[in-house]
DNA sequence: TCTGGGGTCCTAGGACCC
DNA sequence: TCTGGGGTCCTAGGACCC
């Protein structure tokens, strides 16, 4: 899809169509997620600093994300490549690999086009939005290619034609290709792709080490044998915050981490999954980053027990000078939920001595966490949780469905018009109007 | 207003085991 | 009697991707 945040919100909001639009953290250290093919004129691009995006483009619309209506489009999209082929590997909402041989509906160059070319079509008529079709022999070359064929374009590879058409590009096309490798590549004097080839995997191998080295090489060549992957199993779940401003505070820290292990198995519990190793991630004030893990006997999704876990590890950080982000993983995911006997079984220990807390004692029979909790919790630096967040539909009792574009010193300013509508008209309110409420998202085609 | 959040894979060292 | 050769698991960090 293109530029796919901004442009599902340019579809829902009339008014920001042909517009800068920028969709991202709107706190004081948020960054761009997307930015639409008119931000990006101005130099806005994913992942850069929402400071330095409304420095570049003063006049865009900043919106924050809303992931439950994208991936509402998403999953009509994935239905549709669904209808293609048994063979579809999502890489994220708006991006996937889909084995056209396996699914029968390419016999040669020509009918993949075909394919492609009705699958654009039919996106489009399904979602109102437009994305981009990349087809050749491989999914490297095919993910080039949808690069190349963005915004709203197809184009296909011909197999064979790999080599001459990479070799003259800069390494850092190729997948796995980031800042740090092509740096390293062109302080040995690697800048092009043919340059890799002619280096020969010895060398790459030495330069990269083994498995980067010796993909590269292939790769180089045009050469990607990687299969169409349909299902893949999770491996990790995660959570993380980014504070607005840095914490000191070590109670508050403690309270913070338990409040991300509990997040955190909640995503576990809700993937059904249980994890055997806790992982505590701590940015520090200068950005250092360090994480803390520790492995259970077996695999849990008790909530206490990754608490205790995070917080145990938590105990031997120094968080000196200010903690400017903390998170919370589990991975070594097991398949199902399994029973967590080491927990019960302390539980049960617990309760034979009479306790009435919950505190379940870790592996290395540590303390339970001690009970105090600050009385109030600071506002300031809290994550952005916002009330009205800007671009987040609302209802309201006379003006209907609209979205709200900004709110401040107790106003909201809402834009009243649907996906299907003419740009609206704005009207302010007071911020606890009860004549205004949440709205849901509107479907972008159809009005159904 | 200088750096998000959710992932994956790889490497390297040490412990441990046979 | 100055030092083997695997293999696996765990931990920590780094690069990369969207």
């Amino acid at each position: 899809m293109d530029a796919f945040f901004a442009a599902a919100e340019q579809a829902a909001k009339p008014s920001l169509r042909g517009k800068p639009v920028v969709v991202g953290g709107l706190g004081p250290r948020g960054v761009v997620a997307t930015a639409s093919y008119e931000a990006r004129r101005f130099g806005v691009h994913s992942a850069m600093p929402m400071g330095q995006a409304r420095r570049l483009a003063p006049n865009a619309a900043y919106l924050v994300p809303r992931f439950a209506f994208y991936r509402s489009i998403s999953e009509q999209v994935m239905e549709l490549l669904g209808g293609l082929s048994p063979l579809v590997e999502p890489l994220s909402l708006d991006e996937a690999f889909v084995d056209l041989e396996a699914g029968g509906v390419a016999e040669d160059s020509a009918g993949a086009r075909a394919a492609g070319e009705r699958l654009r079509v039919d996106i489009l008529a399904t979602t109102g939005l437009t994305g981009s079709v990349g087809l050749a022999g491989s999914k490297m070359i095919a993910k080039i290619a949808s690069e190349e064929a963005k915004p709203d374009g197809l184009v296909l590879i011909e197999p064979g034609t790999e080599r001459e058409l990479l070799g003259p590009r800069s390494v850092r096309i190729l997948p796995g290709v980031g800042p740090a490798t092509g740096e390293h590549l062109r302080r040995a004097g690697m800048t092009t792709v043919s340059d890799l080839a002619e280096a020969g995997e010895d060398e790459l191998v030495r330069l990269l080490g083994r498995a980067h080295g010796a993909s590269l090489y292939l790769m180089a060549q045009g050469y990607d044998d990687r299969p169409v992957v349909a299902e893949r199993d999770a491996k990790s779940v995660s959570v993380e915050d980014t504070f607005d401003v840095d914490l000191h505070d070590r109670v508050r820290i403690r309270v913070e981490v338990e409040r991300l292990a509990e997040r955190c198995v909640g995503r576990l519990r809700a993937s059904g999954h249980s994890g055997r190793t806790i992982v505590l991630k701590v940015r520090r004030f200068d950005f250092s980053t360090l994480t803390r893990s520790e492995t259970l006997r077996g695999p849990t999704d008790d909530p206490g027990v990754v608490r205790e876990a995070a917080g145990r590890l938590l105990e031997a950080v120094d968080t000196t000078g200010g903690v400017r982000l903390l998170g919370v993983g589990v991975s070594g995911l097991a398949d199902y939920t399994q029973e967590d006997l080491f927990a019960q079984a302390t539980r049960a220990e617990a309760e034979a001595a009479g306790s009435a807390t919950e505190a379940v004692a870790g592996p290395a029979g540590d303390a339970p966490v001690p009970a105090a909790v600050p009385a109030v919790e600071p506002e300031a630096d809290r994550p952005a949780e916002r009330h009205w967040a800007p671009g987040h539909d609302v209802r309201h009792a006379v003006y209907g469905a609209g979205w709200v574009q900004g709110s401040g010193v107790g106003r909201v300013t809402v834009r009243f018009e649907e996906p299907g509508s003419k740009p609206g008209r704005v009207r302010t309110f007071s911020v606890d109007d009860p004549d205004l409420v949440p709205g849901e998202a509107l479907p972008l085609v159809g009005g159904g």
